[in-house]
DNA sequence: CGTCCCTTGTGAAACCATTCACAATCAACC
DNA sequence: GGTTGATTGTGAATGGTTTCACAAGGGACG
């Protein structure tokens, strides 16, 4: 298979995400150029994402819906149980542990941290709020796969130190910093900072940041 | 002042952060290698980044430090208060409205919408939920800057369409679904789903994922 | 004030993702 | 079963970002 980059990780997100939606109004086959529209992008990308893993459409006809979704599912690796830990349960933490919309897409918090002894204890939803000193053995009675930092910025990269040296190969980090691991340890980092501070910077200067192929401010 | 791309836009920010922490322990000067080691990216990407909007280096020394923190603030253009509302009251509205950290930057939430009745008329710190209905004419005349989108995925679109047309050019979107918006309106969107989902590939393929320069996994 | 060492700024090269363009293929219909 | 119209899959072209590599510049110190 051929080397598989980020953006198109992302964008299969997407595709499975519209995907979804049509099986679920019915229809049976989509074209790439409405798949594309649904998710935001060109036809031939479509074309060139999928392609990387296979053909799994029929010219002259477009894409089958309820198969692609499938496999799609599968690529992603989402046909299973990914056992999900938050660690810290302030303000965010807790938004997080009370949106879970992702549970339908099998990922499910089966244990949260905090180092903050006023919050250990605390019983969220049927979860009991841990102690931050049990975490190392915590990740790995629970099995966990993925952590979620939700901490300070100043305690972001101690945390992931632990939760690598704990075994965890996922993590999401909302903390606004850089954070650092190894090479086989997957890290996604979600900065509204940095998102606020790039609007700040469209808006303060007339919208002139360059886009791929003056597709301007788009999306 | 050649054409600055949407990733280099987002490292200023970086850069910015690592800045105001130097300056903050009293650092005068940094290298560009320092700089790129404490942001995650290289002494070159810094160098070229900054290259754009000035030269504010002195070779053989490295970057004044509080200068360049200033020069990056007018840049990014946070020396003025942006006016934010935030539309959807529910759990992720809720936490982004709680946590606000980046009020430091000078994002004030000024107002908060919801078309669920019940939820409006709610007091929220000092401010009072407001009804859907009022959109439009509260966006003017709080001369809103930029609109937080937390509504659900199919209402999204919708609010989008009618935050550009009160005439707003900044929009964050946590709804999970691409948005379209007209050029001159900047759209930045968090999508935590295909975030999670990007982690799922990366563990259930063995962090294959191709990375610039075989930077691996790393962030 | 000359030399040395360090670090910037930047053109050129390398690299990678996206877009183009078209041959290959399939269903449908006569 | 041939013809038509549509749509995929993909090699080549394009365009943009990142990295390389080095000349230019500046401070420090003798």
């Amino acid at each position: 298979m051929k080397k598989v980059s980020e953006p198109t990780v992302g964008r299969l997100s997407l595709y499975l995400r519209v995907l979804t939606e049509l099986g679920e109004s019915g229809v049976g086959t989509v074209s790439s150029e409405e798949l594309a529209r649904r998710a935001g992008t060109t036809a031939a990308q479509v074309r060139k994402d999928l392609s990387i893993f296979g053909t799994f459409g029929k010219r002259g006809l477009g894409y089958p819906v309820d198969a692609l979704t499938e496999e799609l599912r599968r690529i992603l690796g989402l046909g299973r149980r990914w056992r999900v830990a938050l660690v810290g349960a302030g303000r965010i933490g807790r938004a997080l542990f009370g949106y879970q919309d992702f549970r339908r897409q099998g990922f499910y918090i089966e244990a949260v941290f905090d180092r903050d002894e006023a919050k250990v204890g605390q019983e969220w939803n049927g979860l009991v709020v841990r102690s931050d000193a049990e975490l190392e053995k915590a990740l790995a009675e629970e099995e966990i796969d993925i952590v979620i930092v939700a901490v300070p910025a100043e305690a972001a990269q101690g945390v992931v130190d632990r939760v690598v040296r704990a075994g965890v190969r996922g993590i999401l980090n909302f903390a606004p910093v850089k954070l650092h691991v190894p090479p086989d340890v997957a890290l996604k980092t979600v900065n509204m900072a940095v998102e606020l501070e790039s609007l700040s910077y469209a808006l303060a200067n007339g919208l002139a940041v360059s886009r791929r192929r003056g597709r301007a401010n788009r999306e």
